[in-house]
DNA sequence: GTGAAAGCGCTAACAC
DNA sequence: GTGTTAGCGCTTTCAC
């Protein structure tokens, strides 16, 4: 700010007061000012148009009411529900958010250490849960600095995280087509393999597999096909759907597709193919964003609350910024909830 | 941070040297210092794992490397890619991101005055650029605040900001269509009345109208019906379009809908309709979205430079920022570029 | 080459 | 009730 910046002494002279009955106002440490003085004071600090200097305060507050909020990936659909939660909560309470947006391991230990030497209260992670090593996150704990995971898993009681219940997903999904009569239900899981998969897929793969189970359906390999939760991979694996399965087997008649993008990417696919839906094959999937409602045929999809997670998360932080001593780990599982559109149909068919 | 901290007194101390010394040594002020003690206080820092307090650093610099990033609404899909394009810049230059996110011009004063009062260096603001008043903007700006304005209006010559070139999207979405051989062409807007309207939407819709115009073509007025933006609005506005129209009219044969998500909407409403897309309705769109790909049918569209506009942003304002004296305003209009899908159809019907 | 010391703008004892 | 003052952790003249 280049223009000539006043400060509390200003201030103070103007008001013939000193610095500290400034201060003392100006904290609401009112007790022990006469009422005339507080309102000159806050008659010249109006007049003066003078604006403390946070940084200053932070110095001596030992505290500078920041968080910083470190992303992995900013395009990810999840991530503005999830800061506008987090901003919501943590606005209120006075605090800013330091937002840093890191790629890879490498990046988020950087984005850490510039984070920490602007000397942010705490943390928030938002990170696609693959599956790196959190070494520097335990490091990060065992030091006492304040911090809660989202949606990203760690092998560690020690540490505070929301996150959605991703099995349960799988499970609502699956029993929703189960319940519509499907016995026949094929999937596009979520990233599996070991070096990119992610927590939420393994779950929602597991959900899926386990409710099958629960009925004594074991459904064949070919009726499942891996994509990387992108439109083109949903697309592209309806079609080996289609086209790559043994005649003798035969096509599943319903689907449960892993997210959003790769069962809008399935749509497209499988109405290329001239696949009725929900007709000829049931799709539901896991993720409700705003174009939900408006493929073709709308979504029936098991809901995330995202925003909710920001919320919880940021909730979960200011416990701990305000508590004198360490908090034990919060564990929080959001449970996700089934929206009915039109991708299964509506008729129960259930015998 | 409740842990220990550790300051450049134990670092001089441990070392032998003194803070001085030290605070060379980290600021590259080399040249006077002699490449034993150099190594030393390294090797110290290194071990005491010293992290300098950017705080306490940026009160003498009277700068602090920090630059708020002040949104409307965090969950424009413009958001995302725009942030990322402004990180990735700022961040290569030391600075870090301040996020706040705003409600109406009342959540816009209060997040300048908290930012300001963190001491930011420069602000970017990225708007919905609904018409209101900027007053406090000229202000800061006279005050000699180093800011830019994306997609934002505002009537005055002396403020930076960075667009898209709206009236020019109108116009190529409209030739695309009347190269197509179109003549009888509607459109979708965004929200053009008084109090709601914005600027895009305003321009858009000009850059339709004058492309028709020059081509003698006068659409009647029930061909253009107004919505928000919204998927739903698109929706709606393309079932009036069907079912409202007078008979002797008839319906338009293409339809210019000045976004995204309302262009997926009136696909929806026209395919329950039984109405063909390409061929019975043409439709193009502005803005690409990820899922443009895979609407049923692929949405043609007018691409958005996103990005490129945060990083543009970035740039306008790290010269700024880096300039002793104030600069010249910077006004930059960024071209949109057709992407040619399914919704037109691909052959030229021109005769 | 290296160090002493004066602040940056503010808060919080502690005096009076 | 109000004022004095010692720092918060750092950079930066200016001496030596």
């Amino acid at each position: 700010m280049p223009k000539a910046v006043i400060t509390i002494r200003e201030v103070a002279a103007k008001a013939g007061v000193s610095v500290s009955t400034v201060s003392h106002v100006l904290n609401g440490n009112d007790q022990h000012v006469s009422q005339a003085t507080r309102e000159r004071v806050l008659e010249v600090v109006r007049s003066l148009n003078y604006r403390p200097n946070a940084i200053a305060r932070s110095m001596i507050k030992r505290a500078t009411a920041t968080i910083g909020l470190v992303i992995t990936d900013l395009q990810n659909p999840l991530f503005a529900p999830v800061a506008e939660g987090v901003e919501a909560v943590l606005r209120d309470q006075g605090y800013q958010i330091i937002l840093a947006s890191s790629t890879g391991l490498e990046g988020e230990i950087r984005a850490i250490e510039t984070l920490r030497q602007q000397q942010v209260d705490g943390f928030i992670f938002m990170a696609l849960s693959v599956r790196y090593p959190s070494d520097h996150l335990l490091k990060l704990n065992d030091e006492g600095v304040p911090f809660v995971l989202i949606n990203r898993y760690i092998e560690s009681n020690k540490i505070s995280r929301v996150h959605f219940d991703d099995y349960g997903a799988g499970q609502t999904g699956t029993r929703h087509l189960l319940n519509l009569g499907h016995r026949r239900i094929g999937s596009i899981t979520g990233p599996l393999d070991i070096v990119q998969s992610r927590r939420s897929a393994l779950d929602r793969h597991r959900g899926w597999l386990d409710t099958l189970a629960a009925e004594g359906i074991k459904p064949p390999p070919e009726w499942v096909i891996e994509g990387d939760y992108s439109f083109e991979s949903g697309y592209e694996a309806a079609q080996d759907l289609l086209y790559r399965i043994p005649a003798s087997l035969g096509r599943p008649d319903a689907l449960f597709v892993a997210n959003d993008a790769m069962a809008m990417g399935a749509l497209k696919a499988l109405y290329e193919a001239g696949v009725g839906i929900p007709n000829d094959i049931a799709v539901v999937t896991v993720g409700d964003p705003p174009f939900a409602a408006f493929t073709i045929p709308a979504l029936t999809t098991v809901a995330l609350p995202v925003m909710e997670a920001g919320k919880q998360a940021a909730r979960i932080l200011l416990e701990k910024l305000k508590s004198p001593k360490p908090l034990p780990a919060q564990n929080v599982k959001l449970d996700c909830t089934l929206i009915v559109r039109e991708s299964c149909g509506a008729k129960l068919h259930r015998i």
